[in-house]
RNA sequence: GGGAGCUUAGCUCAGUUGGUUCAGAGCGUCUGCCUUACAAGCAGAGGGUCGGGGGUUCGAAUCCCUCAGCUCCCACCA
């Protein structure tokens, strides 16, 4: 036998083991006849860093797919990552800068070639930092967002959403940064109170005869340049005198006309609204609304364009001071108040974003979003918890167009080609350049038309416009429809996400799946919580208090953090991290390690010491009820999984190994000293193990696999991560076992509690004398008389009626049910203590009768409630009648 | 402003359709133990008027109303 190291040393074995099953090939799958089980591993940023977060989202990932693994599914998760668009971009942005190099000193095929660059250095890292945790991805099949495969998909669905008239060009409030000359998402931009100055600008009244003002309220008076209309409520009396009016744009002269729109909140400023197309949202769709021009005053860099007329070369802050000035020497100022209002700022550059009008590409979404909603709200797709359905469908309810392109470079670039307006202009939608070649000779009629004369568009499409195609895309289903894979792993089964990329991604995928194989993509989606720390923060570089898992792997193990993470999370709610989790995690671990020495010192066939002839009746006795514990428990687990409560899985998992295998089932089946343990029980107890092994494993694939070959020589392929469960099953005489157990629990709890008050060492054998009736688990004598220390169980005289003839005097008494046991002490007992321990007893008892015949003396309660709630009052009665009556006579014993 | 959700032990959370073992678990705390697998352990104990108030019911942590506090999502008012 092997010599088994008092310490299991994580760092040591985690390494090898996972060497060992990739070079088995363990995580690969290849499509086959067995039921096949996949995941599609939500892709990380590529340049990414695993975080707390990835190491929750993938740990249940992985214990889904160990888990379907050993139940014989073909498993199958598949990785990758994602391009990220803009925060890649980003980081390229600001890597070429700190080398001096700015983006538009580069041609977009340079910046690509940095961009691929930074790609192959940084991409890929986190997905090593998976490995470290264990994370059992087919790796063969690792993908990412824009591989030449993956690209194409996303093409070919652009032109074919194209094709079918989903896919419109349309004007869109961007948020522009007017440093860093780039539109960027609302994701990017970070609103911060800001205390400015809210200015009541006066507007003269055309042609009124009394040279009357309108006076309008804004924060941005360097704006009035772009002013086109003014607006006010048709249902404000106050300003009722301005409707069909026009009124003049102060210091700039311009005529204007006063529309009305119940848009506008009477109760602001003075209830007129001066409207500015091209620079703000709400005023641009007025101006859609109300046919309005649009001037766009700006120039990319918050200067004034010259389409300002004013000002022109100006920055928009200076303007806004200097305005202010001009205003009240031109006596356009009523009043300036101060005002606290929310300004978006820029992420990356810290500028106030500048709303800005421009050209974009956008997705019909309403028709797309039928067949989505309903699979959702008929649970064809099932959200866990199902808290977020309705979530789910206000969102998919009031679903907006998706604008789908982005001013970047770092992406697929959008398949439209522009015809010069010389050749009429105009553009095609083409998956190649040929094909846009021969679209537009047809649109133009010009034979003469080439490639050279196209231009594509420079945008390119939203990082999700690829990822919402990823179930399908990783197995190439959308360029080549109905191959073996997608036709064997699709649709996938479970889901593992964050709750914050619902909309983004999860409703998205769900679309794609309907639009191109006509199904859905999974059939669960378990969203996460978000981690947080003690203190409920949400973790963050910045607060610096997010612990780096590499590091706790480092120290602790993968399969304690694995634990931790698996404790602390139930579905949808956040997990407040902490790390005394993970020495729980780690302490568990070390007691599934000595549990398993301890049990391997009792291997029979390294005997030294005597071996038992025969199987003791404690231990055959406690085989049988562990086996029966032990097949309740798996079925527990398996409903917990069929609800996705994991971490209650493993907390089922976690009492029944360290409860009741170590402290119950281990100490019952201990041989006496000097002996050595027979084959018989010794073959159960190691079965135990293995089963035991094979339920933790998903959660600890490390240590169980390390036990695994300790426990018996295994040939190369016989790892425990593709060994499968026992079937399960639960006879009604394990429940009853089980159950009947439960008093063994008691009694011996009863037992321990008297050697404590009494002060009687464990080693001092005791007698206990019980009456033997049907609540004395008789069948487990020999158990409790080993975990009792009893040198022998001796019957209560047990005729009924003269029963306290036979009780013992000066004895130590508890109840279990209503079976009364004693331990007699001779001139151990204290009378007094336990005169005053029977009377709190009694009282308790007596006040517990009197509430349930209270109950039972209400009619009405007899009347309606149902009768077996009842039955059990009348039993709760007779119980407590009986108890009362034992009590009684054992105070009557003390005298 | 619109929508959703939450509030149970010191902490993190379970608690299916109201009804036995409905007031639970883990961690932490406290007490006693270095008992030959494990002190990263063993044996025990204490701790909650289930956010407040009202209602329905024979019976409410559970259903309804209301108030308070917290969280998230969406739209953000010039």
């Amino acid at each position: 036998m092997t010599e088994i190291p008092a310490k299991y040393d994580p760092a040591e074995k985690e390494d090898k083991w996972y060497r060992y099953w990739l070079d088995n090939g363990f995580f690969h799958s290849e499509p086959d006849g067995r039921e096949p089980y996949t995941i599609v591993i939500p892709p990380p940023n590529v340049t990414g860093v695993l975080h707390m977060g990835h190491m929750l989202n993938n740990t249940i990932q992985d214990v889904l797919v160990r888990r379907a693994r050993m139940q014989g599914k073909n498993a199958c998760w598949v990785p990758g990552t994602d391009h990220a668009s803009i925060a890649t971009e980003a980081k390229v942005v600001q890597k070429l800068a700190a080398e001096g190099i700015r983006k538009t000193d580069l041609t977009r095929e340079e910046f690509l070639k940095h961009a691929w660059a930074w790609k192959e250095k940084h991409g890929g890292i986190i997905l090593e930092q998976l490995k470290k945790l264990g994370a059992s991805c087919d790796w063969a099949r690792t993908k990412f967002t824009m591989d030449q495969r993956l690209s194409d998909a996303v093409i070919h669905v652009f032109v074919d959403l194209y094709n079918k008239g989903k896919i419109y060009r349309g004007v869109r409030m961007v948020n522009w940064d007017p440093a860093a000359l780039t539109a960027i998402s609302d994701e990017e931009v970070i609103y911060k109170e800001e205390h400015g100055k809210l200015y009541y600008l006066r507007y003269r009244v055309e042609d009124d005869p009394q040279g009357r003002y309108a006076v309008v309220a804004t924060t941005r008076p360097e704006t009035i340049m772009g002013d086109t209309a003014m607006c006010i409520n048709p249902n404000d009396p106050k300003n009722a005198w301005l409707k069909g009016r026009r009124v003049i744009v102060p210091l700039v002269g311009r005529s204007i006309p006063v529309i009305e729109d119940e848009y506008v909140d009477i109760e602001f400023g003075t209830g007129c609204l001066k409207v500015t197309p091209a620079h703000d949202v709400n005023d641009y769709m007025l101006g859609e609304k109300h046919g309005l021009p649009s001037i766009d005053i700006f120039n990319d860099n918050g200067t004034i364009s010259p389409a300002g007329g004013m000002y022109v070369g100006m920055d928009r802050f200076e303007v806004r001071r200097q305005i202010e000035i001009d205003l009240q020497n031109a006596g356009l100022l009523e009043k300036v108040e101060a005002y606290t209002n929310k300004v978006g700022t820029s992420e990356r550059s810290g500028a106030v974003i500048e709303p800005k009008l421009s050209m974009q590409w956008f997705l019909r979404m309403s028709d797309l979003a039928k067949p989505a909603l309903r699979a959702v709200m008929e649970d064809t797709i099932r959200l866990v918890p199902a808290k977020f359905k309705n979530t789910y469908r206000h969102w998919m309810e009031n679903v907006k167009d998706w604008c789908v392109s982005r001013q970047l470079w770092w992406g697929q670039q959008i398949p439209a080609y522009y015809i010069p307006q010389s050749m009429g202009g105009g553009f095609v939608v083409a998956e190649t350049l040929g094909e846009a070649v021969a679209l537009a000779r047809a649109k133009t009629g010009n034979d003469g038309l080439t490639e050279a004369d196209l231009t594509r568009d420079p945008d390119v499409l939203d990082t999700w416009f690829s990822s919402w195609l990823w179930p399908q895309s990783v197995f190439d289903g959308i360029l080549n429809p109905g191959n073996a894979e997608i036709k064997y792993y699709y649709p996938t089964n479970d889901l593992v996400t964050a709750p914050e990329i619902l909309f983004f991604w999860v409703a998205r995928m769900i679309m794609a799946g309907y639009e191109y194989q006509g199904e859905r993509p999974f059939s669960h989606v378990y969203l996460t919580g978000i981690v947080r720390d003690k203190k409920r923060r949400k973790m963050s570089k910045s607060l610096g208090n997010s612990p780096d898992p590499l590091d706790l792997i480092a120290k602790y193990g993968a399969d304690s953090v694995r634990v931790a993470m698996m404790l602390c999370s139930s579905a949808g709610n956040d997990i407040i991290w902490d790390d005394s989790l993970i020495e729980q995690g780690r302490n568990f671990g070390n007691k599934i390690w000595n549990s398993f020495r301890l049990v391997k010192m009792w291997d029979a066939s390294s005997a030294e010491a005597a071996v038992p002839a025969e199987q003791p009746e404690a231990a055959k006795m406690a085989v049988e009820w562990f086996g029966a514990k032990l097949a309740m428990t798996v079925a527990e687990i398996d409903e917990h999984f069929a609800a996705f409560r994991i971490s209650d899985a493993l907390m089922a998992l976690y009492r029944l190994f360290w409860e009741d295998f170590s402290g119950w089932y281990l100490e019952m089946v201990k041989p006496a000293y000097g002996m050595q343990m027979d084959g018989a029980t010794y073959q159960a107890t190691i079965g135990f193990f293995e089963q035991l092994l094979q339920q933790l494993h998903p959660y600890m694939p490390f240590i169980t696999e390390e036990i695994w070959h300790y426990i018996a020589p295994r040939g190369a392929k016989d790892s425990i991560m593709v060994s499968r469960y026992a079937p399960g099953g639960v006879t009604p005489e394990q429940t009853a076992c089980v159950e009947r157990f439960e008093l063994v629990k008691e009694i011996v709890g009863g037992i321990r509690n008297v050697r404590k008050t009494k002060n009687i060492a464990q080693k001092e054998a005791l007698t206990l004398i019980c009456a033997a009736d049907e609540n004395y688990p008789a069948e487990f004598a020999a158990v409790i008389a080993k975990m009792g220390n009893l040198s022998s169980i001796v019957p209560l005289a047990s005729s009924a009626g003269d029963s306290e003839a036979a009780k013992p005097a000066g004895a130590a008494a508890f109840m279990v049910k209503t079976t009364e046991y004693f331990i007699p002490l001779g001139s151990m007992i204290d009378a007094e203590a336990e005169r005053e321990r029977l009377t709190k007893e009694l009282d308790y008892a007596r006040g517990f009768l009197a509430s349930v015949l209270k109950k039972l003396s209400n009619e009405r309660f007899v009347q309606n409630a149902p009768e077996q709630v009842v039955a059990n009052e009348r039993a709760k009665q007779a119980d407590a009648q009986a108890k009362i009556k034992a009590l009684e006579e054992q105070l009557a014993a003390l005298e």
